[in-house]
DNA sequence: TTTACATACCTTGAACCGCAAGGTATGATC
DNA sequence: GATCATACCTTGCGGTTCAAGGTATGTAAA
């Protein structure tokens, strides 16, 4: 059999390497973090918090972050923030995403020759 | 109810993003399109057959792509080339790809002062 | 005051994408 | 005449993500 070697799903991880950059940052908690992710990127990028909680919940018992829970204005929250472990994981997907987009803007600029304006 | 507004998707289309991009620089078949995006991106995207071709029919049948059997070698190969339906779709995938990158680069990099070494 | 809205947590169902793994057929190579 | 590379294709599964809900409390408007 030939090696049929293509790669796992190399799109995926994306919400998760942005909540680990941001909590690498700042304690935050699920809330907080939907509003942060739409604003900073212009709404370009706006992950619903059906994706935010279970990924939090994911990476929580992966032992990547570490949730406490705090009463703010009456508020009760849970904020995370990244473990070592958590730290390299985010170094990994950081890595993971440089080498992606790099390929792909090869794929969209570099590459073929073109004769200098047509 | 509150507009509930996220992406619908947003890491999608990067496959046929790649492939219509490769197709409007020169016309290509399914089996070398494979290698090709293999190739040019050092393996770092190594998208299957699997994956190609259902996406080469579905531009096929939306008019993206215009498809013609050729025969070369004594081999039967079926060429794509784009149309001009599928430039403008090229184009607004680029884009989007664009907006994206750029979305993803400001949460990672810019946005958060730092104090410098701590 | 009660209605509405924003905050803050959460889960479930379905949709969709991409992958792995198959299958067919032909030409070249050994 | 067996095996490999070429060249086409489809199906089933798994994993992500989304949409849409549900609960509860504090604040602001009516």
């Amino acid at each position: 059999m030939v090696a049929r070697e293509t790669n796992p799903n190399f799109m995926n991880g994306v919400p998760e390497l942005l909540i680990l950059k941001l909590l690498q940052q700042d304690e935050m908690y699920g809330y907080e973090i939907v509003q942060a992710i739409r604003d900073r990127t212009g709404a370009v990028i706006a992950i619903g918090e059906g994706v935010v909680y279970p990924v939090l919940h994911g990476l929580e018992r992966d032992g990547a972050l570490r949730a406490r829970r705090k009463t703010v204005n009456g508020r009760s929250r849970i904020y995370y923030s990244v473990t070592s472990r958590g730290k390299r994981r985010l170094a990994d997907l950081s890595q993971n995403w440089v080498n992606l987009k790099n390929a792909i803007q090869t794929m969209l600029t570099g590459g073929q020759h073109v004769d200098a304006i047509p």
